[in-house]
DNA sequence: GGTGGCTGCAAGTAAGTACTTGCATTGGGG
DNA sequence: CCCCAATGCAAGTACTTACTTGCAGCCACC
């Protein structure tokens, strides 16, 4: 009989199944998330999930680790050089791009609270790194005068304006605004807020 | 035979209903949340349940109904009239005061995205009535001229930088400072960053 | 041309879950 | 004193879920 087999190279089934996890995952959580629908979602037999990782946990270890990956904010930071506030506006971009996409991670991991479960190590592992990229940042601002204040908490409180931001804009929606909108007026109020030789805003 | 009853009032079996499942809920979410464990963690019988709230999507949106009660916000912003400072502190201690009772709560609501459910509405109604209290009284000291820009994008910053304070120190702690250092310095930047009329922090 | 790895398929198992039902027990209010 | 509402208890139903197993077809590679 026709059996219907696209056949693939055990790569492509892998990562067909670790998309299709991450998707689900990230709407419904572990525990909403069933082997059924991954199979399903993914186009492939629920055997064939546990024949490669053999149980549902796993599956969603993987996915999460997989999609967390951290690079790409180091180049970043060391590219900058220019004046204090085009910089700032960089991270900011560079920052919300990626929040936004594994916000529905971040927001899983918020939840996950059992230790058994690699996602709250691998989901907070980005964002310790960040915390530490953009607090050697300001550590170089304060160095020179341009900032005042401790850079850690300076980039605690960088990155958690734009984690409320991200987060708040999907929840707590405002009209008027879009986003750039949003992004300017927090760049601006933090950079009046801790920049040491102020000028004036608008009056 | 011995049957161990303790008898009860019905409002106190329905609140020691609640009270249990608001933590389980709080900690598992809503699949996670099962009636078995309602049951026993309030040490009542699982038919119990059904009695009174008929099914179990029931008794979470009720629990979730009856710890999101909105109060005690709106006296406060009334009592205000001190200067600046005082009144950002005292509301800045109120809102982390109250977003540490119900974070649970939140970080669940951030979760919950199908419409049946009532926790969305429940859980979001407290800050989108809070943000329009907070954003009232940036609006006075808007047009008294001691703050600058659009009331409604202030109340946002505020709460925003509340809310990363709080999930911050519970997902990327912060050692050297403890909670009031740390509030101190977010209402220091707002401050800085937002008053129209600055005064130049220590040099 | 065969062989072995990867896969699909169908059926099944064991456990958990929401929810129901019938009955016994209790205490309080008439 | 007695009746009734509230509850406990035990058993049961129908469903879902994670995970397994045995078999058969396909493809690549030797």
């Amino acid at each position: 009989m026709l059996h219907e087999i696209q056949p693939r190279s055990p790569e492509e089934t892998r990562n067909r199944i670790l998309v299709a996890t991450r998707a689900i995952f990230a709407k419904k959580g572990r525990r909403g998330t069933t082997t059924r629908e991954i199979a399903e979602s993914a186009g492939v037999n629920e055997a064939t999930l546990f024949r490669h990782f053999g149980s549902k946990d796993a599956i969603i270890d993987a996915a999460v680790e997989r999609f967390c990956a951290t690079g790409e904010l180091q180049e970043l930071a060391a590219g900058l050089s220019g004046n204090l506030e085009a910089d700032l506006r960089r991270l900011a971009n560079a920052l919300v791009e990626r929040m936004e996409q594994v916000q529905d991670l971040i927001i899983m991991s918020l939840v996950e609270q059992e230790p058994h479960s690699a996602v709250s190590s691998a989901a907070w592992r980005a964002p310790g790194a960040i915390r530490h990229i953009v607090g050697d940042y300001m550590a170089k601002r304060v160095e020179s005068g341009d900032l005042q204040g401790d850079p850690l908490l300076l980039a605690r409180f960088f990155m958690g304006m734009i984690f409320a931001d991200v987060i708040g804009r999907k929840k707590l929606p405002v009209t008027d605004y879009n986003k750039d909108d949003l992004i300017t007026f927090q760049i601006d109020v933090f950079l009046n807020g801790v920049r040491k030789n102020k000028v004036h805003g608008n009056a």
